[in-house]
DNA sequence: CTCACATGTTAAG
DNA sequence: TTAACCTGTGAGC
């Protein structure tokens, strides 16, 4: 779940349930103990998530950093006629009499500094989902590297908020090879990644999937009648190993690249001047 | 039921 | 490079 579309989704959501609300803040599993009393009865002010990072503001300059990495999550319930038990490992528990919101298996749960925090988004890329963003920024950054388009991609210093799934989505959308050198790619290239990322993960705020996959691709209109493997969303690549491309049928083929899967399709994201696999 | 693996990152070795 | 974090899901028995 934990791209960053998700956590622009949950700033929202906790923006929406707690902003201006005096709160309760607590940590029933105790490694946030410590800050959560600090915060305990001190009015949210609001959150807000750059990249794959989410800051939740309380009054006073203090500011809860939270990274869910790869199997975190953080559930806000609003409208409760009562605030249930805590259930299972709850690091980090916001709630008002009538909403609660669940921090779990989190990566990072810190309370941070304004300068802290500050420091943080200077060292990220541009993030799509917002609308400040220079995405010349990241082209600086590709255009000079002969690093694989597929990391640099997944670069949080380059780009914020892209994970596996986008990238192997958005590689796929554009026909480039995972791992063609990123300054082998021109200018136009890019722009059109961009703008295509601004408009998928804006929609994956609005709907909480992934879905890449156009009208005309899909298995009904291509005539192929199958259903769609679910992995929170329809995609052409992601986890589709061995599968045929939507497209053109072939497999989908998969590679380990930096610790991570890569997904693409041979046929429709050739190769690049031999150097890659294919 | 148990097990492997995952949309991520950091720190230890 | 590997383990750790510590949760959820799906595959296999």
């Amino acid at each position: 779940m934990p791209e960053g579309h998700t956590l622009h989704r949950l700033a929202h959501e906790l923006t929406d349930a707690f902003a201006g609300r005096r709160v309760r803040v607590g940590s029933p599993q105790g490694r946030f103990a410590d800050s959560a009393a600090l915060l305990d009865g001190q009015v949210l002010v609001g959150a807000e998530a750059w990249g794959k990072k989410l800051y939740v503001e309380f009054h006073g300059d203090r500011f809860v950093y939270v990274h869910l990495g790869l199997i975190g999550g953080l559930d806000v319930h609003r409208d409760v006629d009562e605030v249930p038990a805590p259930v299972g490992q709850v690091r980090l528990r916001i709630t008002t009499p009538t909403a609660y919101a669940d921090l779990r298996g989190a990566t990072a749960c810190e309370l941070v500094t304004p300068e802290q925090r500050d420091a943080a988004i200077a060292r990220m890329g541009p993030d799509p989902l917002r609308p400040e963003s220079d995405p010349n920024r990241a082209w600086d950054r590709i255009r000079r590297s002969r690093l694989p388009i597929g990391r640099l991609l997944m670069d949080q210093g380059v780009l914020a908020g892209v994970g596996n799934v986008y990238r192997a989505e958005l590689l796929f959308r554009h026909r480039m090879h995972p791992l063609r050198p990123g300054n082998t790619l021109r200018v136009g290239q890019w722009r059109a990644m961009w703008e295509d990322l601004v408009e998928l993960m804006h929609e994956g705020v609005r709907t909480g999937r992934i879905d890449t996959v156009r009208p005309e691709h899909t298995p009904e209109a291509m005539g192929r009648g199958a259903r769609i493997d679910d992995h929170g969303g329809e995609v052409y690549v992601y986890r589709r190993t061995g599968q045929p491309c939507h497209v053109c049928g072939r497999p989908v083929r998969t590679a380990v690249l930096d610790a991570r899967n890569l997904f693409w399709c041979s046929r429709c994201q050739p190769t690049f001047r031999s150097r890659a696999v294919s």
